[in-house]
DNA sequence: AGCAAATCATCAGCACAACTGACGATCAGC
DNA sequence: GCTGATCGTCAGTTGTGCTGATGATTTGCT
């Protein structure tokens, strides 16, 4: 349906399509285009889920972390512990995760991934696997390695305190 | 007065400081932690200078590419245009942006970037560029430069048509 | 044992940005 | 000239992050 002719009909052509050269080299602003552009890959993958990605992200941490408090949870993914309750609302009404306190700490949870817990998460990652894929289409093997190499180092970097630079 | 015995006073002194390993090979997940870091760098770096991390970039593309259109300015970062009224509005008020009209289209402006415009756009890079050194200290130049570079292909894939995949 | 302080999950409320849909003003094609 | 499209704007909705407060519980101190 799109040919070459529907793009030739706007007004500006190419320029909308590229992004602006002084900005390029602003690691901020790639990074929020790229994360935009991965999450327009990522959430219509899980939509037939009806999972959210950070829900994907938060089975997965449970299925391969073992079961944790809402506030561990918040800690790993870096999310607020307010921000987690609907979250965790979510999860828990579609019957992938039960609430059970710790008999340890009866203040906290044990989050409990169930069977249907476990098993769409095994599904939700094989579409993510498909979506980075399609998303990474323009890198190489070997250059999605860098990346993921380089921008692991900055995300665990990123969150330690400062005090931690000098650590003696 | 944060001392090491603050540290050790958690209850999970490093566990939280930590991110899943399963989620560190979704690019997805290190594009929102890293963006997410940037930020933490970048936002207050801009404070003194009243300025929001976008603002900075809109100021920098109309410094580099001219007077725009609200509506080119948004194309070009992939901005919506609604949320672009704002963002304008501020700089007008601050002084640092004019909304001219275009004499060849009286419907949109000519966005002109003021003499305070031009030297607070300049004082902000300066800034961008001290806290992006300091949120990439783990790296070192090589990678830096292999990162962007990673990131702007990928940054420039991501938004253009599929259609162009299969360019002739 | 007992009291004070901290912690967990929750809720109400605020702030902020993205987005939709509508509107007047203006332009372009026919 | 008409019709349809585009630009900037506004009103309203949604989603997310954060603050502050609460009740239940644990921990530390004495």
């Amino acid at each position: 349906m799109a040919h070459l002719t529907d793009i030739k009909a706007s007004s500006a052509p190419e320029a909308e399509r590229t992004l602006p050269p002084a900005l390029l080299e602003r690691i901020g602003f790639l990074l929020a285009m790229t994360k935009g552009g991965a999450e327009g890959f990522c959430t219509p993958a899980l939509a037939p889920l009806g999972l959210h990605v950070r829900q994907f992200g938060l089975l997965t941490v449970l299925a391969t972390e073992g079961p944790r408090s809402q506030q561990e949870l918040a800690d790993w993914v870096r999310m607020d512990r307010t921000t987690m309750v609907g979250f965790i609302d979510g999860l828990e009404e579609a019957g992938y995760v039960r609430r059970e306190r710790n008999p340890s700490d009866r203040r906290a949870y044990l989050l409990q991934l169930t069977p249907e817990g476990r098993k769409v998460q095994k599904r939700a990652e094989g579409l993510m696997l498909e979506a980075e894929d399609e998303f990474l289409a323009e890198l190489s093997e070997t250059e999605r390695e860098q990346l993921l190499g380089l921008l692991a180092k900055l995300a665990i970097a990123v969150g330690r305190p400062p005090s931690e630079k000098a650590a003696p």
